[in-house]
This record gives C-alpha cells, structure tokens and sequence, in this order.
DNA sequence: TGTACATCAGTGAACGCGCGTTCACTGATGTAC
DNA sequence: TGTACATCAGTGAACGCGCGTTCACTGATGTAC
C-alpha cells in the first residue's frame, strides 16, 4: 500500500474519484468482461455525465492500462507481504490461489487470453519481475540437494528473464514448473472448466502442489 | 470429417457460403479477438451486405456458437484420429500442442477467459466428452502398477465425469494432472508471457510431459 | 422442350442504440493581497 | 476579514461511428407439368 503524496483537498478529493472509477470499472469487468468496459457506463454508474470521467483518465485505453497496473500490482504486494512474513513456496502458493479466487476477472485480465493488439504498459515488466523474484527465491530456498535438470541446464544458458538472480538451474526449473502448473489448475477452475465434474478443485490443486514440493530426480 | 449429406446445388452452395462465413470470422477473431467479432465487417470483407449473413445464422450469438462448436470438433476429430493410429499419451500431447499452435485464438475460444454471461452449447459437452475419453483412456494404458494417490482416492468418489470410462483412479488423477499441466504451458506460452524470457517452450512442455509419463510414487 | 410458378439469396433503406471523444460553458472551490 | 482573481470539476449538446437487426423488395435459380 504505497501511500500517495496527496495532500490538499482537492487532490484527495481527485484520488478518491478516480479509485471509484476503477472500483465501479472492475465491477463492469467482473459482470461483462474487460472488451465490455464503458465509461459512458461507468459515469452512468457514479451518477455524473460522461465526459466528466475525462478528468481522470485521458482515454478509455488510459483506464484499462490503469486497471491492469493495479492488478499486477495487487498480486506483487500481497505475495511480497505473505513472502516477508515468513511464507514458503508452499504458503505463496495459497497466497496466489487466494488472490485469485478473490477476483477471477482480474487474475485473467493479467494471465488470460490476450487481446491481440493491446500492449501492457512498460512498467508492468517491473512488476512482474518482482513477482517472479519472490518466487524464485522461495523456489531456490527449496532447491538445495536436488539434480539439475535437462530443461534447467537449458535454463542456465538462457536465464536474463531472472534479472540477476542467482538462483541455480533447478530452482530457475521449479520456478517454472510452479508457475505453469499452477496457472493450469487455477485458470481451468476459475474458466468454470471443472464445475460439472463434482471434484473438489482445492484437492487437486493440493496435490499438484505436494507433488511439486517433492525432492526432484 | 463427418459428411453432411447435402447433394442439390442448392445446398452445396449454402454449405459454401457458410464456411466461408465461419473462415473470415476466424480470420477477425485471430485479428482483434472474439469480442470484436462483427457481422457487418464480414460481410464487407466477402463483399456482400451485412442483412444477407442472416440467410446463414440467426444472429451473431448463433455464429459465435457455431464458432465454439466447430473449435470442440476439430478437437476431437485430430485426437481422436491420433488415437485410433496407435498414439499414447504422449503423441497425444504433441497433437494436442500443435492444434493450439495453429491457431492460438481458436484454443482460447475453449479452453480461454470465459465471457460472463455467454453459455457454451450444450452439444459441447458430449464433444468434450469424447475429448477427455480419448485422453483417459490413453492415460489408463498408462497406469498399471502406479500407487493410487490421496487425490486418486477422492476422484473414484467423484467419477460421474468420467461418464462411465472404467479407468481406475489413478488414471483419473493423471489425466486431470495432464490436462491442467499441458494447460498451463500451453496458455501461458500463447498469451506470449515467455516472449521476453528467451527459453524454448518446447522445453519445458517437452520437461513437463516426461515427468507425466513417469510412473507414480 | 417450354412455360408457369415457387423458392430463396442478396439488396438497400431504415430502426434505435451506445460508444468514445470534443467543446464551450457554469459554478463551486481555493489562493493572493 | 473581505475582495478579486485563478483554478478546475462537472455539464449538456454535439460529432461521427459502427453495431445488430427488421423489412419490403428484386432477380436469379430450381421445380412441376
């Protein structure tokens, strides 16, 4: 929660604006979809005209880049918060599946399917390089003791995505193996993939994660 | 490649138009994604008026549907001709990545971000059916002499999805553990989010599926 | 083979709609002396 | 404390646009006798 400088009336007044645009925009999403976002709508919502909204964000592209910012954001600081508190890769594991079950248009807005064209903002990269760090210094914490890989031999020639982290070749394959699988179980739960099947999605996830946790061969 | 028995000219040329339809839309789903679909816009592309599509689908709804449904055919059909030419598992997971590979906006369309609100048809499901039949069987031919798993023992309780396949639980954990593993490279990879990293997907969905195979403790 | 009729693909005009965005404005809030 | 001025949030009208969809129609293709 990075406390903004805000100070004056008026410029608490204008933050405050602009977080219920993006509060009434996430709800649009999460009963629409993000292609179905409208700021004729979202004014409509907060009871104000629409060109008012052009105070707050210079276009409607503006507000979806804003919306994505935050999300990546969001999920950075509360897996920093649960990782400083003492969280293993296990616990950061839950921390994810609760961050996305929280809000399911929000974890695909960042990890769903694309909209060919649109570009996420430059500084999400910074983001997500902070996402992935936390990870991969819980993967590394793990690590200690196992058999490098084929795949994390490959790693070790190919590892500037992990921006100077000196994590060795199996935590750099965890890392990958627990962001992928755990992406799967999450993404086909929350896409409703398994809601005929009368399992109990918490279960499998478990399983994937124990299997994960395992010493590797 | 199931045969529709349409023989007058007649018919021919409906079942043409059609496909040509179903063609450019695909072409604008890959273009701008499924959202942007527009009637009026294929029509302009195919050089006739937008009302004339109207002859060929009830509204856009209905193309869209003709769309996800054709998308769970052409599944079904390429696996289950992989299957029925002596594939096992793991040429069914190549078959199964090179599908998505040809046309990522097509895998999304199933397997993607749902849109809140749209309901997929019902005849799907049959469709997906045959699609987890074909690749729970392959992972039953698999199974013999694996430990059944705490998550094996859970699933034998809640099988009714498996609509009636007499593969034993651990086939049953296995191939929910191959769905959401190959899921979760094969998203991810054709979101794009490996782009900047510089490692070969093929690696990792090659690493993921050998530990697949492998038999279980 | 030729004529009369039915089918049906495609047209063009029209409908109402909601969208993003601009612009000149009003009126309230804050600032300077 | 009071007045003069500047800032700026929000309004309402207007723009052009593309959308899905309907409707009455024209003209070509196919069918029946």
């Amino acid at each position: 929660m990075a406390t903004t400088g805000a100070s004056t009336p008026r410029e608490r007044y204008r933050a405050q604006v602009r977080t219920e645009i993006t509060e009434r925009a996430w709800e649009q999403i999460a009963t629409a979809g993000a292609s179905a976002l409208s700021l004729n709508a979202i004014a409509k919502q907060m009871g104000i005209s629409g060109p008012a909204l052009y105070r707050y964000f210079a276009s409607r592209d503006d507000l979806i880049t804003e919306l994505v910012r935050g999300a990546y954001r969001s999920l950075a600081d509360v897996l920093g918060e649960a990782s400083s508190t003492g969280a293993d890769l296990a616990g950061l594991a839950h921390t994810l599946r609760g961050w996305a079950l929280a809000d399911p248009q929000r974890y695909f807005l960042v990890y769903g399917t694309p909209i060919p064209g649109y570009q996420a903002p430059e500084d999400t990269l910074a983001t997500s390089s902070e996402i992935m760090t936390i990870l991969l210094d819980a993967c590394t914490a793990l690590t200690p003791g196992n058999t490098v890989t084929a795949f994390g031999t490959h790693l070790e020639g190919h590892r500037d995505w992990a921006a100077g982290n000196p994590a060795p070749p199996e935590a750099l394959h965890r890392f990958l193996t627990f962001w992928t699988r755990m992406h799967g179980v999450l993404s086909l739960e929350l896409a409703g993939h398994f809601a005929g099947m009368d399992l109990d999605p918490v279960l499998l996830f478990a399983a994937e994660l124990e299997d994960l946790l395992k010493p590797r061969s």
